[in-house]
DNA sequence: TCTGGTCTTGCAATCGTATGCAAATATGGG
DNA sequence: CCCATATTTGCATACGATTGCAAGACCAGA
């Protein structure tokens, strides 16, 4: 209880036997029940810990994941991390978090570091890494998996949500709402969920016999996001409704048009977002969503990766959630819809 | 390039010189222009990076901090947690964070925790440590800062707003603009931005000759603030201002003051937050509230912290950072009103 | 050229644990 | 009761660095 730094060594001593036993019994390998009993005893007596540095650096196994994420404002990233980290601790892994820099350049870096403190595994949020990057940790037999972006090449494994069809979805909804002038603000094109949520809704309109008004960029960034919707009402036919590429971005969307232009929502525009997060159901935005379901894409996430720790040779894998359509306030709501099953 | 880990002993080979050079090098310790010379062109050439884990378990520092968190719902703490991160990756340092789960042992899980993987600091935000975890980590020479969180006991160091002088300032604020029934929302009472924030509001009444109509404890928390708006609301004489424990329950009782109640914010009911958070700035709540400078706070808790792990004699520090009131459409703005200075 | 001092450098021990190997002990079958 | 086999245990080494110590290299002054 008292003084610094108990070690193995102590233990040994204490309890009469070779420190090469106290190892054994603490690290799970075959040890006689007697000597396991006088081992645990002394270590809780004299308040023995295993260090894991040092168990590190014979295993290689430091029970760290590397977390790398990127946009904290936007609310569904703080609830990711939130929830993936409680899922690591939970199953004894502890997180290494880094903030991405804006600078592309970065995430090698970052990549880097981790590798240097021989972290089990990396996950990455919504931030993309080039492919020698991802090479680079194959080679070093540590595993990958992104979250919420998706990347062609077998090397990786990805898990998101059915962007293609949740936003086919939107459109269908949006059509039968009977809305004829529909926008889009897609996200940053350089992503993933921004190219499928953009492709299905395209896609679900043209199943439809219909096509977009106008789609603009947002970036996945609020002030970008509030120009683009700018740029729609200032149109002769501005649209009737608006699908965003994000929650996040819709808020921004929604502050200008109630705001700025004095105009209701959904009587004049219906928006529609993407992710739900909680802020989505708020009074005040009250916002009609597509669910991106953050608990079976965490709970997918950490087992896809946890089990490529345990099992190098797992092949990579590319894992797709559905998410149902949540019906709020902030778009007409046709007869007979139902919310769009899972 | 290839292949996987490179030691100190293979640059050692490759540059001729003995494995000691290179830890020399690499470490800042004296060393030939020519030895370092040839070192770092040998490591260039082959790739090395010296390994952290090996360092720290020798020296004792693994540059690694131990940040816990607890409300990553409320927009506060991730960007909180990113400007922590940020600052703290910008001086070398990596970050081990924690989720504080609810239950209020496990605090004391996590501390072991750091211990085991030898931080070299801790920062809590927005959570307590009991004094006696407080002095294990003393006793294993590890600094702790709490941030935007007061302790009691000259142990520990804090880093905070200046509650007390903030919420006066509302109080003042909100009797100046005439309200003459105002009732407070107070966060967690086992808090000490709950109490001091509390406390300043009523003193800040106090010293104009009016009190509270009523206080309700909002705990911080969504649910508990919606209720406690409606409990005020449905009073015979129900204010004509409230002043939130912050931002993110502001938030709620305005959903309930408008969506639920059909009132109008300020005319009806004015309201006043604690915080400043982004969210409060958008058009949607556009709430005047008190603002935390982030930034400062941040900084102040890492200079504060790593001051102290360079010289462990340095002693504990209270410090109070004083920020304005800011003012938005969310309560009746007097005339004169000029925001208040910081 | 020799002496005294400062810089460098290599040797070897160390941090705390895991693990291969061989010796010792326990177990079981005939 | 003995031999073959299976377990358990301790010894010694390794992981990849840092660091005290002593020896070697170097420089300047006399």
């Amino acid at each position: 209880m008292a003084g610094g730094k108990v070690t193995s060594q102590d233990v040994a001593r204490h309890a009469g036997v070779s420190q090469s036993a106290v190892s054994r019994v603490f690290s799970g390998a075959s040890a006689s029940a007697e000597t396991a009993q006088k081992v645990r005893r002394a270590a809780e007596e004299l308040g023995y810990r295993p260090n894991p540095l040092a168990r590190a650096m014979i295993t290689g196994k430091s029970k760290i994941i590397g977390l790398v994420v990127a946009y904290l404002d936007n609310q569904f990233y703080p609830l990711a991390l939130e929830k993936l980290s409680k899922a690591l601790q939970d199953r004894g892994y502890h997180i290494l978090v880094f903030i991405a820099p804006n600078a592309q350049g970065g995430i090698g870096q970052i990549v880097q570091e981790f590798l240097d403190y021989q972290v089990d595994g990396i996950i990455t949020a919504s931030v993309g890494m080039s492919n020698d990057l991802t090479l680079r940790c194959a080679d070093a037999g540590i595993p990958v998996v992104m979250f919420n972006r998706g990347q062609d090449g077998a090397g990786i494994s990805t898990v998101t949500s059915a962007n293609v069809s949740g936003a086919r979805r939107v459109a269908e909804f949006l059509l039968a709402g009977g809305h004829r002038r529909i926008a889009h603000i897609a996200g940053w094109e350089g992503s993933s969920t921004g190219r499928d949520r953009r492709r299905g809704f395209v896609e679900g309109l043209a199943a439809r016999g219909a096509e977009p008004l106008a789609i603009v960029e947002g970036l996945y960034d609020r002030d970008t996001a509030a120009a683009a919707a700018r740029q729609l009402m200032a149109r002769q036919d501005p649209p009737d409704a608006i699908f965003v590429g994000n929650d996040h971005m819709a808020f921004a969307v929604m502050d200008v048009l109630r705001g700025e232009m004095g105009l209701r929502v959904p009587t004049d525009v219906s928006v529609v977002g993407y992710d739900d997060v909680p802020l989505a159901a708020w009074g005040a935005y009250d916002l009609t969503t597509v669910c991106q379901p953050l608990n079976r894409m965490v709970e997918a996430t950490v087992e896809t990766l946890l089990a490529k720790v345990d099992d190098p040779t797992r092949p990579a894998q590319k894992i797709e959630i559905e998410g149902p359509l949540i019906l709020r306030g902030s778009a007409y709501r046709p007869e007979g819809w139902s919310g769009g099953s899972a």
